[in-house]
DNA sequence: TTGTTATTGATAATATTTTTCAATAAGCCA
DNA sequence: TGGCTTATTGAAAAATATTATCAATAACAA
Protein backbone atom coordinates (compact mmCIF):
# COMPACT_ATOMS: atom_id res chain seq x y z
CA UNK A 1 0.00 0.00 0.00
CA UNK A 2 1.06 3.58 -0.96
CA UNK A 3 1.57 6.63 1.45
CA UNK A 4 -1.56 8.26 -0.75
CA UNK A 5 -3.92 4.93 -0.05
CA UNK A 6 -2.65 5.20 3.40
CA UNK A 7 -3.51 8.84 4.20
CA UNK A 8 -6.80 8.25 2.53
CA UNK A 9 -7.66 5.07 4.58
CA UNK A 10 -6.49 6.83 7.43
CA UNK A 11 -9.62 9.75 6.82
CA UNK A 12 -7.10 12.20 5.71
CA UNK A 13 -7.47 14.50 2.43
CA UNK A 14 -5.16 13.87 -0.36
CA UNK A 15 -4.20 17.52 -0.73
CA UNK A 16 -2.10 19.40 -3.19
CA UNK A 17 0.34 20.76 -0.58
CA UNK A 18 0.60 17.06 0.77
CA UNK A 19 1.49 15.70 -2.36
CA UNK A 20 4.44 18.58 -3.26
CA UNK A 21 5.78 17.93 -0.10
CA UNK A 22 5.87 13.92 0.23
CA UNK A 23 7.21 14.28 -3.47
CA UNK A 24 9.88 16.73 -2.48
CA UNK A 25 10.95 14.48 0.25
CA UNK A 26 10.93 11.31 -1.62
CA UNK A 27 13.32 12.99 -4.85
CA UNK A 28 15.29 14.39 -2.20
CA UNK A 29 18.31 11.50 -0.92
CA UNK A 30 19.12 13.77 2.32
CA UNK A 31 17.32 14.70 5.05
CA UNK A 32 15.34 17.72 4.82
CA UNK A 33 13.90 20.09 7.55
CA UNK A 34 11.10 22.81 7.11
CA UNK A 35 12.33 25.29 5.90
CA UNK A 36 14.35 23.58 3.36
CA UNK A 37 11.52 21.72 2.14
CA UNK A 38 9.33 25.22 2.08
CA UNK A 39 12.27 27.07 0.26
CA UNK A 40 13.11 24.09 -2.12
CA UNK A 41 9.26 24.38 -3.48
CA UNK A 42 9.55 28.01 -3.89
CA UNK A 43 12.51 28.24 -5.73
CA UNK A 44 10.84 25.19 -8.25
CA UNK A 45 7.58 27.56 -8.45
CA UNK A 46 5.31 26.14 -5.70
CA UNK A 47 4.10 28.50 -3.30
CA UNK A 48 2.91 27.10 -0.53
CA UNK A 49 3.13 28.60 3.19
CA UNK A 50 5.46 27.14 5.61
CA UNK A 51 2.50 26.58 8.40
CA UNK A 52 1.65 24.25 6.19
CA UNK A 53 5.24 22.30 5.71
CA UNK A 54 4.81 22.26 9.73
CA UNK A 55 1.48 20.54 9.57
CA UNK A 56 2.47 18.41 7.28
CA UNK A 57 5.12 17.00 8.68
CA UNK A 58 3.45 16.68 11.82
CA UNK A 59 0.78 14.45 10.18
CA UNK A 60 3.14 12.69 8.14
CA UNK A 61 5.41 11.32 10.84
CA UNK A 62 2.86 11.32 13.56
CA UNK A 63 1.51 8.31 10.96
CA UNK A 64 4.74 6.51 10.84
CA UNK A 65 5.23 7.83 6.74
CA UNK A 66 8.25 9.34 7.71
CA UNK A 67 10.82 9.36 10.50
CA UNK A 68 13.22 12.09 11.54
CA UNK A 69 16.67 12.02 11.64
CA UNK A 70 19.53 12.94 13.46
CA UNK A 71 22.71 14.76 12.14
CA UNK A 72 25.69 14.29 13.84
CA UNK A 73 25.53 17.89 15.33
CA UNK A 74 21.81 17.32 16.54
CA UNK A 75 19.52 19.01 13.59
CA UNK A 76 16.76 16.90 12.56
CA UNK A 77 15.61 16.53 9.24
CA UNK A 78 12.74 14.17 7.83
CA UNK A 79 12.65 11.08 5.75
CA UNK A 80 10.06 9.15 4.11
CA UNK A 81 10.80 5.79 5.39
CA UNK A 82 9.55 2.37 4.16
CA UNK A 83 7.00 -0.03 6.06
CA UNK A 84 8.47 -2.23 8.89
CA UNK A 85 11.93 -2.03 10.95
CA UNK A 86 14.35 -0.01 8.99
CA UNK A 87 17.28 2.61 10.16
CA UNK A 88 19.58 5.02 8.10
CA UNK A 89 23.53 5.45 7.89
CA UNK A 90 23.68 9.13 6.76
CA UNK A 91 26.66 10.08 4.65
CA UNK A 92 28.97 12.52 7.27
CA UNK A 93 30.15 14.95 3.97
CA UNK A 94 27.17 14.98 1.63
CA UNK A 95 24.25 14.32 3.72
CA UNK A 96 22.73 11.52 1.84
CA UNK A 97 20.96 8.51 3.25
CA UNK A 98 19.89 5.13 2.85
CA UNK A 99 17.52 2.94 4.40
CA UNK A 100 18.37 -0.40 5.70
CA UNK A 101 16.91 -3.11 7.12
CA UNK A 102 17.11 -3.39 10.87
CA UNK A 103 17.99 -6.72 12.49
CA UNK A 104 17.03 -8.49 14.98
CA UNK A 105 20.52 -8.98 16.00
CA UNK A 106 20.21 -6.33 18.87
CA UNK A 107 18.54 -8.94 21.30
CA UNK A 108 21.55 -9.87 22.61
CA UNK A 109 22.23 -6.48 23.67
CA UNK A 110 18.85 -5.63 25.17
CA UNK A 111 18.95 -8.58 26.91
CA UNK A 112 21.90 -7.05 28.74
CA UNK A 113 20.71 -4.11 28.97
CA UNK A 114 17.62 -5.26 30.72
CA UNK A 115 19.79 -7.07 33.51
CA UNK A 116 21.85 -3.99 34.06
CA UNK A 117 19.56 -2.03 34.04
CA UNK A 118 16.12 -3.22 35.04
CA UNK A 119 14.22 -1.38 32.01
CA UNK A 120 12.08 -3.08 30.57
CA UNK A 121 13.40 -2.45 26.64
CA UNK A 122 10.21 -1.12 23.96
CA UNK A 123 11.74 0.70 21.45
CA UNK A 124 14.96 1.70 19.94
CA UNK A 125 16.61 4.65 18.17
CA UNK A 126 19.56 3.70 15.68
CA UNK A 127 21.14 5.80 13.49
CA UNK A 128 24.98 5.53 11.74
CA UNK A 129 27.07 7.76 10.41
CA UNK A 130 30.02 7.75 7.73
CA UNK A 131 31.08 8.29 4.19
CA UNK A 132 28.77 7.62 0.99
CA UNK A 133 30.85 6.00 -1.75
CA UNK A 134 31.20 8.94 -3.60
CA UNK A 135 32.50 10.93 -0.55
CA UNK A 136 35.05 7.90 -0.25
CA UNK A 137 36.32 8.89 -3.58
CA UNK A 138 36.35 12.12 -2.44
CA UNK A 139 38.07 11.72 0.25
CA UNK A 140 41.17 9.78 -1.16
CA UNK A 141 41.46 12.30 -3.66
CA UNK A 142 41.87 14.84 -0.81
CA UNK A 143 39.27 17.12 -1.58
CA UNK A 144 37.79 16.73 1.68
CA UNK A 145 39.16 16.09 5.15
CA UNK B 1 40.02 12.23 35.37
CA UNK B 2 37.32 14.27 36.32
CA UNK B 3 35.62 16.59 33.74
CA UNK B 4 36.81 19.62 36.15
CA UNK B 5 40.38 18.63 35.63
CA UNK B 6 39.62 18.20 32.26
CA UNK B 7 38.32 21.36 31.67
CA UNK B 8 41.37 22.72 33.56
CA UNK B 9 43.83 20.48 31.39
CA UNK B 10 41.72 21.82 27.70
CA UNK B 11 42.56 25.59 29.04
CA UNK B 12 39.21 26.40 30.07
CA UNK B 13 38.09 28.27 33.35
CA UNK B 14 36.31 26.30 35.98
CA UNK B 15 33.85 29.36 36.53
CA UNK B 16 30.97 28.97 39.19
CA UNK B 17 28.27 28.43 36.29
CA UNK B 18 29.93 25.83 34.72
CA UNK B 19 30.28 23.88 38.07
CA UNK B 20 26.60 24.73 38.73
CA UNK B 21 25.25 23.62 35.38
CA UNK B 22 27.37 20.11 35.33
CA UNK B 23 26.22 19.74 39.17
CA UNK B 24 22.51 20.02 38.66
CA UNK B 25 22.91 18.08 35.53
CA UNK B 26 24.97 15.46 37.32
CA UNK B 27 21.92 15.22 40.08
CA UNK B 28 19.07 15.06 37.57
CA UNK B 29 18.88 11.45 35.88
CA UNK B 30 17.03 12.82 33.45
CA UNK B 31 17.93 14.56 30.00
CA UNK B 32 17.47 18.82 30.83
CA UNK B 33 17.53 21.22 27.93
CA UNK B 34 18.84 24.40 28.43
CA UNK B 35 15.41 26.04 29.36
CA UNK B 36 15.01 23.55 32.06
CA UNK B 37 18.54 24.14 33.40
CA UNK B 38 18.03 27.72 33.69
CA UNK B 39 14.66 27.18 35.67
CA UNK B 40 15.43 24.74 37.99
CA UNK B 41 18.72 26.82 38.62
CA UNK B 42 16.57 30.07 39.61
CA UNK B 43 14.36 27.70 41.84
CA UNK B 44 17.37 27.18 43.96
CA UNK B 45 18.44 30.58 43.79
CA UNK B 46 21.14 30.68 41.09
CA UNK B 47 20.53 33.84 39.47
CA UNK B 48 22.29 33.10 36.09
CA UNK B 49 21.62 34.26 32.04
CA UNK B 50 20.10 32.17 30.22
CA UNK B 51 22.87 32.80 27.73
CA UNK B 52 25.18 31.30 30.17
CA UNK B 53 23.71 28.37 29.84
CA UNK B 54 23.32 27.80 26.08
CA UNK B 55 26.82 28.38 26.01
CA UNK B 56 28.09 25.99 28.94
CA UNK B 57 26.55 23.02 26.97
CA UNK B 58 27.48 23.58 24.19
CA UNK B 59 31.07 23.84 25.16
CA UNK B 60 30.90 20.52 27.21
CA UNK B 61 28.76 19.28 24.31
CA UNK B 62 32.06 19.86 22.18
CA UNK B 63 34.40 18.62 24.77
CA UNK B 64 32.11 15.22 24.99
CA UNK B 65 31.28 15.87 28.75
CA UNK B 66 27.70 15.51 27.87
CA UNK B 67 25.97 14.03 25.28
CA UNK B 68 22.85 15.01 23.53
CA UNK B 69 19.78 12.91 24.14
CA UNK B 70 16.54 12.53 21.93
CA UNK B 71 13.43 11.60 23.05
CA UNK B 72 10.85 9.60 20.97
CA UNK B 73 9.46 12.78 19.90
CA UNK B 74 12.54 14.35 19.09
CA UNK B 75 12.85 16.97 21.87
CA UNK B 76 16.77 17.13 22.79
CA UNK B 77 18.49 17.67 26.47
CA UNK B 78 21.64 17.23 27.72
CA UNK B 79 23.09 14.48 30.12
CA UNK B 80 26.51 13.76 31.50
CA UNK B 81 28.65 11.09 30.14
CA UNK B 82 31.19 8.61 31.12
CA UNK B 83 34.37 8.50 29.20
CA UNK B 84 34.08 5.77 26.61
CA UNK B 85 31.69 4.05 24.98
CA UNK B 86 28.60 4.48 26.19
CA UNK B 87 24.94 4.88 25.72
CA UNK B 88 21.40 5.74 27.14
CA UNK B 89 18.48 4.23 27.66
CA UNK B 90 15.63 6.58 28.46
CA UNK B 91 11.86 5.83 30.65
CA UNK B 92 8.94 6.46 28.31
CA UNK B 93 7.11 7.51 31.06
CA UNK B 94 9.08 9.57 33.82
CA UNK B 95 12.13 10.24 31.29
CA UNK B 96 15.06 9.12 33.95
CA UNK B 97 18.34 7.91 31.78
CA UNK B 98 20.57 5.09 32.49
CA UNK B 99 23.78 4.46 30.75
CA UNK B 100 25.05 1.12 29.61
CA UNK B 101 28.30 0.25 28.19
CA UNK B 102 28.51 0.20 24.09
CA UNK B 103 29.07 -3.19 23.16
CA UNK B 104 30.80 -4.59 19.81
CA UNK B 105 27.74 -6.49 19.25
CA UNK B 106 27.12 -4.39 15.74
CA UNK B 107 30.09 -5.18 14.21
CA UNK B 108 28.39 -7.82 12.56
CA UNK B 109 25.57 -5.59 11.61
CA UNK B 110 27.83 -2.55 10.73
CA UNK B 111 29.41 -5.15 8.23
CA UNK B 112 26.35 -5.87 6.64
CA UNK B 113 25.81 -2.03 6.01
CA UNK B 114 28.89 -1.85 4.40
CA UNK B 115 28.31 -4.76 1.98
CA UNK B 116 24.37 -3.57 1.45
CA UNK B 117 25.06 0.34 0.82
CA UNK B 118 28.50 0.49 0.61
CA UNK B 119 28.86 3.31 3.07
CA UNK B 120 32.02 3.70 5.65
CA UNK B 121 30.24 3.19 8.91
CA UNK B 122 32.57 5.69 10.58
CA UNK B 123 29.95 6.65 13.85
CA UNK B 124 26.18 5.89 15.25
CA UNK B 125 23.88 6.90 17.57
CA UNK B 126 21.81 4.62 19.46
CA UNK B 127 19.14 5.38 22.17
CA UNK B 128 16.54 2.86 23.49
CA UNK B 129 13.57 3.78 25.18
CA UNK B 130 11.19 1.71 27.67
CA UNK B 131 10.20 1.41 31.27
CA UNK B 132 12.34 1.65 34.38
CA UNK B 133 11.70 -0.03 36.99
CA UNK B 134 9.49 2.21 39.10
CA UNK B 135 7.30 2.97 36.11
CA UNK B 136 7.10 -1.12 35.20
CA UNK B 137 5.23 -1.41 38.46
CA UNK B 138 3.13 1.37 38.15
CA UNK B 139 2.04 0.08 34.93
CA UNK B 140 1.13 -3.36 36.39
CA UNK B 141 -0.94 -1.31 39.17
CA UNK B 142 -2.91 0.48 36.34
CA UNK B 143 -1.45 3.83 36.79
CA UNK B 144 0.03 4.47 33.64
CA UNK B 145 -1.01 3.38 29.95
C1' DT C 1 47.83 40.94 45.48
C1' DT C 2 47.72 42.40 40.94
C1' DG C 3 47.15 42.09 35.95
C1' DT C 4 45.49 39.69 32.03
C1' DT C 5 41.91 37.99 29.68
C1' DA C 6 38.34 34.34 29.47
C1' DT C 7 33.72 34.43 30.85
C1' DT C 8 29.44 36.32 32.20
C1' DG C 9 24.99 38.78 31.90
C1' DA C 10 21.88 42.27 29.92
C1' DT C 11 19.94 43.68 25.85
C1' DA C 12 18.81 43.27 21.36
C1' DA C 13 18.50 40.89 17.13
C1' DT C 14 17.28 36.47 14.63
C1' DA C 15 15.29 32.41 13.95
C1' DT C 16 11.98 28.91 14.73
C1' DT C 17 7.50 27.07 15.97
C1' DT C 18 2.61 27.57 17.22
C1' DT C 19 -1.98 29.85 17.24
C1' DT C 20 -5.92 31.87 15.08
C1' DC C 21 -9.40 32.29 11.74
C1' DA C 22 -11.41 33.40 7.33
C1' DA C 23 -10.87 31.55 2.55
C1' DT C 24 -10.26 27.52 -0.20
C1' DA C 25 -10.65 23.04 -2.20
C1' DA C 26 -10.95 17.69 -1.52
C1' DG C 27 -13.98 14.15 -1.60
C1' DC C 28 -18.77 12.60 -1.02
C1' DC C 29 -23.31 12.25 -2.80
C1' DA C 30 -27.22 13.31 -5.68
C1' DT D 1 -21.18 16.44 -13.46
C1' DG D 2 -22.28 19.95 -9.95
C1' DG D 3 -23.19 21.32 -5.39
C1' DC D 4 -22.42 20.42 -0.17
C1' DT D 5 -19.81 19.59 3.86
C1' DT D 6 -15.93 20.15 6.23
C1' DA D 7 -10.93 19.16 6.37
C1' DT D 8 -7.18 21.87 5.01
C1' DT D 9 -4.69 25.86 3.67
C1' DG D 10 -2.43 30.45 3.99
C1' DA D 11 -1.60 34.99 6.05
C1' DA D 12 -0.63 37.40 9.94
C1' DA D 13 0.44 37.55 14.56
C1' DA D 14 1.96 35.56 18.85
C1' DA D 15 4.89 32.80 21.33
C1' DT D 16 9.41 30.32 21.87
C1' DA D 17 13.89 29.38 21.12
C1' DT D 18 18.57 30.62 19.73
C1' DT D 19 22.41 33.70 18.62
C1' DA D 20 25.12 38.15 18.51
C1' DT D 21 27.15 42.17 20.86
C1' DC D 22 29.76 44.35 24.27
C1' DA D 23 30.82 46.40 28.72
C1' DA D 24 31.40 44.49 33.46
C1' DT D 25 33.13 40.75 36.14
C1' DA D 26 35.89 37.17 38.05
C1' DA D 27 39.21 33.06 37.32
C1' DC D 28 43.74 32.11 37.61
C1' DA D 29 48.64 32.75 36.84
C1' DA D 30 52.50 35.33 38.21
ZN1 LIG E 1 28.49 11.68 0.69
ZN1 LIG F 1 16.26 -1.38 14.84
ZN1 LIG G 1 10.22 5.75 34.63
ZN1 LIG H 1 27.68 2.21 20.42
Amino acid sequence: MDWQTFLSKAGYRLSEPRKRIMKLMEMADKPLNPLAIHRLLREQGVHLGLVSVYRTLELFFSLGLISQVFQPDGLVGYLPVSFGHHHFIVCQNCHKAVEFLGSEDMQELIQRIHSETHYQVRDHLLQFYGLCPECQALLENGDIN
